[in-house]
Formats: structure tokens, C-alpha cells, sequence
DNA sequence: GTCTATACTGCGATAGAC
DNA sequence: GTCTATCGCAGTATAGAC
């Protein structure tokens, strides 16, 4: 008989970090118990040590997943045919891929102090190699001369910060849907870079 | 004999604050102990319940005197004569203002998830009546056709956090002064606006 | 006004039964 | 693979001496 697999192990695992993730968005590392991610799982608190060696790794491959989707998904965009194409599908992207993961995007730009220093590192290193795609983009830009920028970096800073920030405030039920939404920021990002 | 006056009952409820405020921003607010403040203050635990009824309250404290300066030093700012100067005065202000006081800054962004609902509800009251300050601002531009803007709500959102962003990363011994940062902010400001 | 001492609760993590 | 039980420690807050 096909009686149904017992395949709790196989997914307790996905199970612990999920709830990990959306308590951590939740209330902030510091404020879960592991208690808490247990109770929310459905098993008791030693099950977790099990899945993970500590509270701190669990953070970590939190944020370290996170970094590591976003840079593959980025490199899997389309080639752009010029860097004025290319800004606008790296403003598309980041707000749709932001949106689409509140809760690890939250994450890991809140939680990066209770990391430990060398966790800190290996993902402060996966950010800059985001925006520092950016930045390449921009610079290639501004010497053909389609962007007009005074400081490159600064330029990437405030692009990223402004798309960013449409998280905060982005609600599914509100006014605009989030196609409007890109259309919009689209072109604030295109005029503040003078294209 | 001018003996030097005990003031220390003047003086440690400032100094409570003061390392609260240093602290929260350091580790965050559910990390940090009211042990670990009463040992930077050089005081005993038990003595912080004679100057706040509880952690929260000193959170709360500390926010929501944030904000209130916040908002009394941008309706202390003189009068613009259109709304192109209002924006560079505003975009000056925001930069130098948030520069001044990261710490209170940091705790003010990510600390709201800590607050008790009431208390949240009053901060978050004020970041709207800032947000609609600049609201304002853009919408006169806009009727006046000195700034092409689609979405007043989400041109003022987008300008705080692009300038709010110049937190995550100037130090003061870096490559640019914080006077070369505004004008550079100044300008992409100006031009995201249609200005 | 500050101290010492402590009540009470909850924490992360581990040991060993099943 | 998950449970129960527990260790050792730290948390907030309070009581009462000085």
C-alpha cells in the first residue's frame, strides 16, 4: 500500500528556516527564542539543534542564501545592448526581487550587527559585488556619455537606497500595482542619472 | 569653600539616555541589557527605575524626542521663495541633520518593530507629517511646472530615502567632505524631479 | 540617590530515553 | 528523528538597607 512516506525529515529543515525567517523579519534576531522557531515549527527546541548547529548559523545561512540568490539572479539577467537598457532592467529587477522577499531583504540589511565578524564580512564582500555591478554599469554610462553623474559610486549608492526603500512603504493592496510602480521609480532613476 | 556640588542627580538621567541611545544603535534595542546600560553609566541596575518606568519607555523616549527635533528644526528653517529653493533647503537639511545624530537615526528606522502599538502609532505619525512636509513641497512645484513629477507620494519617498541612504556609508575620513556629498545629492535630487 | 540582594522568568544548548 | 528533562546563566524588575 501506498501508504503516505513519513517524510517529516525531509522537510523539517526548510521548515525551521522558513519560520526562522519570517519571526527574524518579525520581531529581529535578538527578540526570537529558539523556543519560539520551535513552537512555530511544531517540534521541540532541541529538534532545531539537529538542522543547525547554533542560533548564529541559522542567521547566517539566512543572509548568506539571500546574497547568493540575488547575485545568481542578477547574473541571469539578458545581456543589455547599452547601458541605458541596462539601467532599466537593473531597476526593474531590484524592485521586483526585493518585493518578491521582504522578509530576507529586511533581514539582511537589519541583522548584519548581530552577525559575528567574520559571518559580517562574507556578506558585507556579497553586497559590494552588488553594487558594484551597478557601478560598472553607470561608469560605462557615463563614458559614452548617455549618463550625465559627478561621482559614480554615490550615484549607485543613492539609485540602490531609492529603489530600496520601496519596501518600506509597497503594499500589494495599495493604490499602484508594482508594474506602475517600476514604471514610475524607472523614471526618477533615468532622470536623476541625466539619461 | 566652593566644594564642587554632587550633581550627579542632574546629570544621570541624561547620561541613562545617552548610553541607551549609544547602545540601542550599537547592538539593538532587544540585545542590549538594562545591566549593560547601568555599567556604562556607572550606576547599579536597579537604579535606571528611578529615572524610566521601563526599557520600553526609554525607547520610546529616545524616538520620539528624535522626531519631535526633527520636526521642530525643519519648521525653524527660513521661508523659501519657491519651491526649487525649498527643495535644495530641504535636501541640505535632511543630509546634515540625519548626519548629525546616526545614532538616533539608526534606532528611529529599526527599532519601530519594538515599539508597543500606542507607541508606535505616535511615531509613525510624525515620520508621515516630515514625509508630507516634503509632499507639499513637490505638489507646489508640480502645479507650478518647476518640477515634472508623476507621483508626488512617491517622488517624496524616493528623495528621503536616497538621502537617508548617505547614513549607511560616509565617514567622516573619507574620500568626499559631507558639504561635497550635498551638492552632489543636491544635484541628482534636482534632476530626479525634472528640475 | 544609590546600593545590595533577590524574586521570577526565560534563554541557549545538551543528555539520554524512546 | 523527536521527545522530556535539565544545566547554567542572563534577563527585567523590585524591596529594603544605607
Amino acid at each position: 500500500m501506498a501508504r503516505k512516506k513519513n517524510s517529516s525529515a525531509d522537510v523539517t529543515g526548510p521548515r525551521i528556516r522558513a519560520a526562522a525567517l519570517r519571526l527574524f523579519a518579525r520581531h529581529g534576531y535578538a527578540a526570537v527564542s529558539m523556543r519560539q522557531i520551535a513552537t512555530d515549527v511544531g517540534v521541540q527546541a532541541g529538534t532545531l539543534y539537529l538542522y543547525t548547529a547554533d542560533k548564529q548559523s541559522l542567521l547566517f545561512d539566512l543572509m548568506h542564501k539571500h546574497m547568493q540568490d540575488l547575485l545568481a539572479e542578477l547574473d541571469a539577467l539578458p545581456q543589455a545592448h547599452n547601458p541605458l537598457d541596462g539601467l532599466e532592467q537593473f531597476t526593474r529587477f531590484h524592485i521586483r526581487f526585493h518585493r518578491a522577499r521582504s522578509d530576507a531583504v529586511f533581514i539582511s540589511y537589519m541583522e548584519l550587527r548581530n552577525l559575528e565578524p567574520e559571518n559580517f564580512e562574507r556578506i558585507e564582500a556579497m553586497r559590494r559585488q552588488y553594487e558594484a555591478h551597478l557601478g560598472s554599469l553607470l561608469a560605462r554610462g557615463k563614458a559614452e556619455r548617455v549618463f550625465d553623474i559627478s561621482d559614480t559610486k554615490l550615484a549607485a549608492f543613492a539609485v540602490i537606497a531609492m529603489l530600496t526603500g520601496v519596501n518600506t512603504w509597497f503594499r500589494e493592496s495599495g493604490r499602484l500595482s508594482l508594474a506602475a510602480v517600476e514604471d514610475i521609480y524607472w523614471h526618477m532613476v533615468r532622470k536623476a542619472v541625466g539619461a
